[in-house]
DNA sequence: CAATAAAATCGAATATTATTCCAATAATCT
DNA sequence: AGATTATTGGAATAATATTCGATTTTATTG
């Protein structure tokens, strides 16, 4: 991992699309070269795949929510029916164990609000074990995800 | 948008990298029909990039942590300001705007805890117009990001 | 329901891009 | 310095994307 390496994975994670042989003259090397570094990043791991960014406001979902979830207690097994069920959930975008308040944080996108209300009764609320759950609604993104910072510090 | 694009959206969504011609075979398309739709939903702006996606932990990111922001005030020009701020602070992998009880919703990923220490106190706490900050730290990613749910409903 | 128009499809030809291979260069080690 | 190993560059080949015209399907209209 050195200096090209790090150009070679920022420029992918704006756009993988690109022939080879324009990124290599972005990095300054040969196609063949940068081709092998490019391979040796897929099997070394630090490339774990390649997807298409979908536009959720193109696709009718204009909210997004963050769900902080409490659960009636921490133990193992309430951890684990609870985590298993969150994977059997279409409409949960992401889960996150955490320290602190909440024992877990959810994301979720929705149509519009009737859609989440309806998420919140018929998916959320019926995960097991759950005690509280306290809705954040984004009202705007300022920034969206762009990866991981691959910034040479 | 009919099932095929449903289904061409959440193959791409995993796999960008398919030919078009195996992606064909799984919608049940010639590879010029299927080809013909894939142009239609990224000229329609359904599909809005094509990215890789970087493993975080083998890039040495090893923490993950949402921070809660409440500023001085919610005037416009505070919120402004914050906001030109995070988009400079390439540590800030994400911001909300939020309803509720924070303003504002950062993603923040570290490479360890002294790491997090740092850019709490040299690029968070010098956002302009921080009056409170409560960092959540992620301690497993129980579902990563899947996507926008391309389900049917 | 038939006739027409529009849209979507298929398969083959072509263009672009990825991949492989080997000789040459650069870096590393003793 | 000399030997060894890793990396590079360029050309040949393989795979994939893109284009195009003919055909089929779907939608529209009288």
């Amino acid at each position: 991992m050195d200096r090209i390496d790090v150009k070679i994975l920022s420029y992918l994670q704006e756009d993988c699309r690109m022939p080879i042989s324009t990124l290599a003259d972005k990095v300054g090397l040969s196609t063949s070269a940068c081709h092998r570094r490019i391979k040796l990043l897929e099997s070394g791991g630090q490339i774990s795949g390649y997807v298409a960014r979908l536009d959720a406001k193109a696709l009718g979902y204009s909210i997004e929510i963050f769900v902080e979830i409490t659960l009636h207690s921490q133990s193992e097994d309430t951890l684990e029916q609870f985590e298993i069920a969150v994977q059997k959930a279409p409409e949960i975008s992401e889960c996150h164990l955490m320290a602190g308040q909440a024992d877990y944080l959810l994301r979720v996108v929705a149509q519009n609000v009737a859609d989440y209300e309806q998420i919140h009764r018929n998916a959320l609320s019926r995960l097991p074990g759950v005690a509280h759950m306290q809705s954040s609604f984004s009202l705007r993104t300022v920034r969206p995800w762009a990866g991981v910072p691959v910034i040479q510090r």
